[in-house]
DNA sequence: TTTTCACATTAACATTTATTACCAGGAATG
DNA sequence: CATTCCTGGTAATAAATGTTAATGTGAAAA
């Protein structure tokens, strides 16, 4: 049930079986969500961490305007940050974006971690200190890429999240984000955002359709992007070859 | 010499002297920087973490085509990210803006914290999160606000984080940045900055002359800009509404 | 089948922001 | 004292992106 997340931490550094199954078992049961629910909102308490199980999620604020800013795309396998039961409220909310399952990780469970298992909780440190990174590139991706260029960068990165978490098929991945998310996560309009996709599309970048991506030219997606994976720290540098060379 | 970061610590929760005296002592001696100088580039593998003393840093990314962007200022008594050690490289560089005076705190000295002084690590963990919620605040600024309101909602954020370190006087503080390096972080041209800059001198919000920003108008400012200090969790909210009803 | 609905697409037009290029003042420098 | 450089200010034009509104399309629902 949490292959997804080994498989991803363990770009990392590989982990000792005690471990997997001390963070199976700091599990709480999944529970199943629907499109449109909060795993947690703003100005709540924090009291888990969660984790995917399947199906995506999204990180976002409401603007006074009524506008959605989404901030990160959680696919499975991804974690929220692990110290956010530090937090009196959450400064912003979770939401679901397909059928999904979550399960949490109690705050005992992870103190437990921290002080019984430092390998695991140095991996666990690693993921969020890539989800950081992550949000830093996201960034630049906003102020300083034109619009083209800014969604192929984000296609480039989740395909090699994808990749790392065992969700590829070659050059292809299910991602389920309708052209509106995809907008509210780029700053641009929905309109926009279906002149760029069809340009890209045009010049035999990618294909995104029936909620599947496809890339059909990676070598030139990521230079049209000027895609650097270095932020995503997939530090066991054999798998990154491997990654990139791969896909 | 580390009165600014123990006063923004302590905006989470009050510290016992013993832990003030701990991260006193875990300190190396701190070095003077100029401006221009990288406290660490892109890349390289970090050792340390970073605290600002006196001075102005940031975080910033050189892109293919040259720009840079800014992702986030140090101002002093800021921390670089406290996991940061645990990365084989760098992912962007810190850049010193003006005359600084920058410390170091080894990564044992951290363990060992981690291992003895709870309260104080969890005052460190707090810092990390708010620098990273820090980060989507300015991800939502740059993704869905326009151009006035953004570097409007930059001077408020900046304002309350000065206050918070005890940085400022009245409505001013000292913001030694020019024009190209608030554009780089925004993702403006400077002749727009600059534009918006004269817009909001004239509407009588603030003015930014001589390396000093004065705030004229707080409650007009934070209207205009959609800002909710939320996002920079100072938890004990007594003081929080002394901050902000005192400014 | 028909209807409905969510999502994608298209077009015309408006607005924001970038680009380029030039000028002015003040501080540092020789 | 002249010079250079850094920073801020200005204007004309171009490019990118937003807005509004209408249409197409395919899958689910009735």
């Amino acid at each position: 049930m949490i292959e997804t997340l080994l498989c991803r931490l363990e770009n990392f550094q590989p982990l000792a079986d005690e471990d997997r199954r001390v963070l199976q078992q700091a599990l709480t049961p999944p529970v199943r969500m629907d499109r449109g629910e909060d795993v947690i909102s703003e100005g709540e308490r924090p009291e888990h961490v969660h984790l995917m199980i399947d199906g995506w999620a999204c990180r976002y604020k409401l603007l006074a305007d009524g506008q959605r800013h989404i901030m990160a795309y959680l696919m499975p396998g991804d974690l929220c940050d692990i110290h956010i039961t530090l937090l009196n409220r959450m400064d912003h909310s979770i939401g679901i974006l397909t059928r999904a399952h979550v399960a949490g990780i109690p705050r005992q469970a992870l103190d437990h971690i921290y002080a019984h298992h430092p390998e695991l909780t140095r991996a666990l440190f690693w993921s969020t200190l890539v989800d950081e990174a992550t949000l830093r590139e996201w960034l630049v991706n906003e102020g300083h890429r034109p619009a083209d260029q800014r969604l192929a960068h984000l296609f480039c990165e989740l395909l090699v999240r994808a990749r790392v978490a065992g969700l590829t098929e070659n050059h292809c991945m299910e991602l389920p984000l309708t052209q509106d998310e995809l907008s509210d996560a780029m700053g641009l309009s929905t309109v926009h955002t279906n002149r760029v996709l069809q340009k890209l599309r045009r010049e035999g970048l990618l294909t995104l359709r029936g909620r599947t991506l496809s890339v059909h030219d990676w070598q030139g997606l990521t230079e049209f992007a000027d895609f650097d994976p270095l932020y995503l720290h997939l530090e066991r540098s054999e798998r990154m070859s491997d990654l990139l060379g791969g896909i």
